[in-house]
DNA sequence: GTCCCTCTGGGACTGCTTCT
DNA sequence: AGAAGCAGTCCCAGAGGGAC
């Protein structure tokens, strides 16, 4: 079976701007240049003689066509991704952790994730912080009072503590398998290891 | 002046085709 | 099978337009 399909890249760069509605952010996300995903939309809808956004002053919005075409295209990303990660062998989809300097690894129980995620290796990058992410040096990032960036996906750790530690990984891979079982083993940890950090670390043994 | 998108020209890279 | 040439693609920098 062939299949007709518009280059991937293009697609790419519809998918992000389409979910920002920006160029800006979107080639932020893309680490290209807002041209380069401007140029990328452009040809697209010149090859589907279809036009996906509205361009505004400094706004973009999605034509019916393109609200149509975006989750259909999200979907398929995804289901790439998925079986991407599905097609490889245990410990081959490898998790590279930010953290900053001053948190206090034991808190995560990095080797009980390890052992229950045996799919996923797990390395961790201290002290790193959101230079590294987007420099592609680290897939997420555990940082202190960067509560919100354009184009990234930030949530609290520490839930009412009042203290600043972030979760944050790219807007285009947060919900990838591996981000996702890291991010409910970090929400399923006792409170007292969220906090932790903070008061001085009580678990025993150090196991990261 | 600032912000965001578009356009243009050019360099770097990629992949296909042809030749040995 | 490997090397070389070439065309197409991708991306960048810089300039410009338009609205605030």
């Amino acid at each position: 079976m062939t299949y007709t399909l518009p280059p991937l890249n293009a697609l790419r760069a519809f998918e992000v701007a389409a979910r920002h509605l920006s160029f800006k952010l979107a080639a932020h996300e893309l680490h290209v240049t807002p041209a380069a995903v401007g140029q990328q939309v452009k040809a697209l809808e010149a090859r589907l003689g279809v036009q996906l956004f509205e361009r505004l002053h400094k706004q973009l919005v999605l034509t019916a066509a393109g609200q149509a075409y975006l989750p259909e295209i999200s979907e398929g990303f995804r289901r790439i991704a998925d079986a991407t990660s599905q097609l490889k062998p245990a410990g081959a989809v490898l998790l590279q952790l930010g953290v900053h300097g001053s948190f206090d690894l034991r808190r995560l129980e990095l080797a009980e994730f390890r052992g229950a995620h045996a799919d996923i290796g797990l390395r961790v990058l201290q002290p790193a912080g959101l230079h590294e992410l987007i420099e592609g040096k680290v897939d997420l990032l555990i940082a202190r009072g960067l509560g919100h960036h354009p184009g990234y996906r930030c949530e609290r750790i520490n839930e009412g503590s009042g203290l600043g530690d972030w979760l944050i990984a790219p807007e285009g891979t947060a919900d990838c398998p591996e981000i996702v079982s890291f991010r409910n083993w970090l929400r399923a940890l006792p409170a007292e290891n969220q906090l932790a950090n903070h008061r001085r670390p009580r678990l025993v043994g150090s196991r990261g």
